[in-house]
DNA sequence: TATTTGTACTTGTATTTACAAGTCAGAGTT
DNA sequence: AACTCTGACTTGTAAATACAAGTACAAATA
């Protein structure tokens, strides 16, 4: 393998994914077919479709065959159903984070919607939460809990710039895979959250439960969103 | 190609999908190993890894290297979120479709949610709606629009048994690719929607727009959800 | 006994090659 | 002018092969 143990498809899946988010590319555009993509970066022509099987399974392009890969149309919302997270969708100067409450050692919930193995029970739970503002207005509140297995220091980093799942893979090697996610409607239910995203009691929120899967065996990261959807939509592909 | 032309990893993903969903393996089971699959159903091991990484991104099974690939537990929810559609999650017992509004043409919504390219619009659009129905209490109100082109016969079959998209395939042989969608969570909008869903005026409902990809060139199918999650929640692996 | 090492498995990555099938544009025909 | 055909492209499918890297377990070692 190559530089810093980056498969190459990865590596071109993310100058290709730059190409189009900068505007090299815009809509309805024609990538560079696969051979010339070959050529270009000295690949071959599998490694090269591997990339735009990732490109085209988060939307980013659509594929023709006898035509080409054509470039998408950038999601408008708020891409958190994909696991590409919300950076970029909504574009890095709109959007802020904020730690509302800071890393810290707690009990599991009682009512956690998820059931746990042994192992995450006996190691206790990370707990902490985010707040998520698009020009400058919140949106989302996100409440996470991670099992407190053998992440050194982690409750000294600085959560608000750099994104959880970076953290993750630069100091633990831990990386994210995928995940499961179970979506409601309901009014707003807390007063504490209404304050946090700024709504009025019975405001439609969108309630998310999540469980990310991760390149560590039985590890997974756990969280629980609460997404005020009046002025953006979640956006997902399917 | 092999009979019918199904691709062979199409047909083996099939098969092991319906060995999962039938229970043939249960949860946390092994699956057998990439080269015992070859020689079990004949192929060689690219072929044989193109069916399993269609079943990981469905989320029916999860790879390990050095370990193989673990059957992961059955979606819970209704997976609406993801192309399957919503037969598998909830078992097909369980889950009843009704057509409200049959279907017919009739003009493009003034405020449809996507922008429609000339030929839609020249087309015209052939419109109808469902509600399904889990356990007999309604669940989701699905209302279509399908660009008016060349489905001879389209408006005399019957949506209710059969999925829109195996009518698609199998009379048209148009498949379905993949789509997007914007979510969000809104008070239950519509008097009518009220007594279709059966809930009250002020019930959070989750709201879906979305945009469905075919193997045809530029023929989008268009749908908008309402979904009364007070007793389903939406299902989605990402 | 506790630890390390090795080995035999697993999936992950990558190359090479071949043919099938869809799209498009231009040449040729009617 | 309208149509058909052909050829040069595109992506889709499939095989055979090789090595890298992670896991699990048994054997060897301290």
């Amino acid at each position: 393998m190559s530089p810093g143990n980056i498969p190459q498809y990865r590596q071109l899946y993310e100058t290709l994914r730059r190409h189009i988010v900068d505007g090299l590319y815009r809509e309805g555009d024609l990538l560079p077919s696969e051979n010339e993509l070959c050529k270009l970066h000295g690949l071959t022509r599998p490694t090269v479709r591997k990339s735009l099987d990732l490109l085209a399974h988060e939307g980013f392009i659509k594929r023709h065959q006898g035509l080409g890969s054509v470039v998408h149309k950038l999601p408008k919302g708020i891409g958190i159903l994909s696991i590409s997270g919300t950076t970029t969708a909504i574009g890095k100067e709109n959007l802020e984070t904020r730690t509302i409450i800071r890393p810290g050692l707690s009990p599991w919930p009682d009512d956690f919607p998820f059931s746990l193995s042994d192992n995450e029970r006996e190691a206790g739970c990370m707990h902490f939460t985010r707040l998520r503002l698009v020009n400058g207005k919140p949106v989302i509140y996100d409440i996470s809990y991670i099992p407190n297995i053998n992440l050194p220091r982690f409750s000294a980093r600085n959560l608000n710039n750099k994104s959880l799942f970076n953290i993750l893979r630069a100091a633990y090697r831990i990386e994210v895979k995928g995940g499961e996610q179970y979506i409601k409607a309901i009014n707003a239910p807390d007063p504490e959250i209404c304050r946090i995203l700024d709504i009025k009691h019975d405001t439609p929120v969108l309630h998310l439960q999540r469980r990310i899967d991760t390149s560590r065996l039985n590890f997974y990261i756990y969280s629980i969103l609460y997404c005020n959807t009046s002025d953006h939509s979640l956006y997902g592909i399917f």
